[in-house]
DNA sequence: TCCCAGGCGAAAG
DNA sequence: CTTTCGCATGGG
């Protein structure tokens, strides 16, 4: 069974680029709508112009509100004001107009960022997949199957043995020590909505396997806390050629960098940034002659 | 065979 | 304080 919603949204607003963007791993396209898990229930998604219809697995007293999750009903234009500083970014913002920044639950996003380092985006899906298929509940939408993604408890008693069967190498025992400590401490994870940037930042670092860039990945994606500027080795490569002329900076850096340079929403560009060097390797790498940036 | 991937933690400088 | 190194796994 499937309940039918349906949401204004105040443009811009793109869903396509805001699923596609590294955000969130667990959406694929299919026929013009998105599918996707949050928590135990599938979504379908469909954007056409300023209004979006959504459909959900399960009961109309799930858990998960869709609506803030897809931040779907603010408005970004004052923020994308506010971050857009230069040349460079307005172009990032103008290529990928409407990406938005989603807000994920905290827990998926925890172990889907721990799950992330020193890994590609491919093998982060599949990884994902592959624990909730063992560790996840089989849920459906409309015919369509999968799995929830796996409850803290859940993980928090599987072992090392297993989970690096599933591909997750030397981040199994950061996964499982730090399910066992999310399970302690679940209320102080929802008090991290109150708490400053370098509050939260600094209690979500003391979990196993979550050092800088995941914690400002968890504050960004899943607490709103759009000053975090998660420095990846993408983000580390593109503000090094665009604003230090190709010398090395480290993370540290670049992070006050970007902190002063957007302001108190560089979070925003640091997502616009992220797609757009994407973007910009397909292009160099494959099919070089459209639409090049130079 | 080498290089890379949305880094982290521990060790060393 | 900053820099360096090992880490599992799979794809290009």
């Amino acid at each position: 069974m499937s309940n039918g919603v349906k949401f204004r949204v105040k443009l811009p607003y793109s869903l396509k680029h805001s699923l596609e963007c590294g955000q969130v791993f667990r959406w694929e396209e299919c026929r013009g709508s998105y599918l996707g898990i949050i928590g135990d229930s599938i979504f379908k998604v469909k954007q056409r112009d300023n209004r979006l219809t959504i459909e959900q697995s399960g009961s109309l007293g799930s858990k998960t509100n869709i609506e803030d999750y897809l931040d779907a009903a603010s408005d970004i234009a004052p923020k994308l004001r506010e971050i857009d500083a230069d040349e460079n970014i307005h172009t990032a913002i103008e290529q990928f107009k409407g990406l938005r920044i989603f807000r994920q639950l905290p827990w998926e996003c925890i172990i889907s960022f721990i799950i992330s380092s020193y890994n590609n985006i491919p093998r982060i899906k599949a990884i994902i997949r592959n624990m909730s298929k063992f560790y996840g509940k089989r849920i459906s939408l409309n015919g369509y199957s999968d799995f929830s993604f796996p409850a803290p408890s859940s993980l928090a008693r599987a072992s090392v043995r297993d989970l690096r069967k599933l591909g997750l190498g030397f981040r199994a025992e950061y996964i499982i020590d730090s399910s066992r400590k999310f399970v302690k401490e679940e209320e102080r994870i929802a008090s991290l909505y109150e708490k400053t940037y370098e509050e939260a930042k600094n209690y979500l670092m003391e979990f196993s396997g979550v050092g800088e860039k995941v914690a400002d990945c968890v504050l960004l994606f899943a607490f709103k806390k759009y000053e975090a500027f998660p420095v990846d080795i993408r983000i580390n490569r593109i503000i090094e050629e665009l604003y230090f002329k190709g010398k090395k900076v480290s993370p540290k850096k670049i992070r006050e960098f970007a902190r002063k340079h957007f302001g108190r929403f560089c979070g925003y560009a640091q997502q616009y940034l992220y797609h757009y060097e994407g973007y910009r390797r397909r292009i160099k790498r494959g099919k070089g002659s459209l639409l090049c940036t130079e």
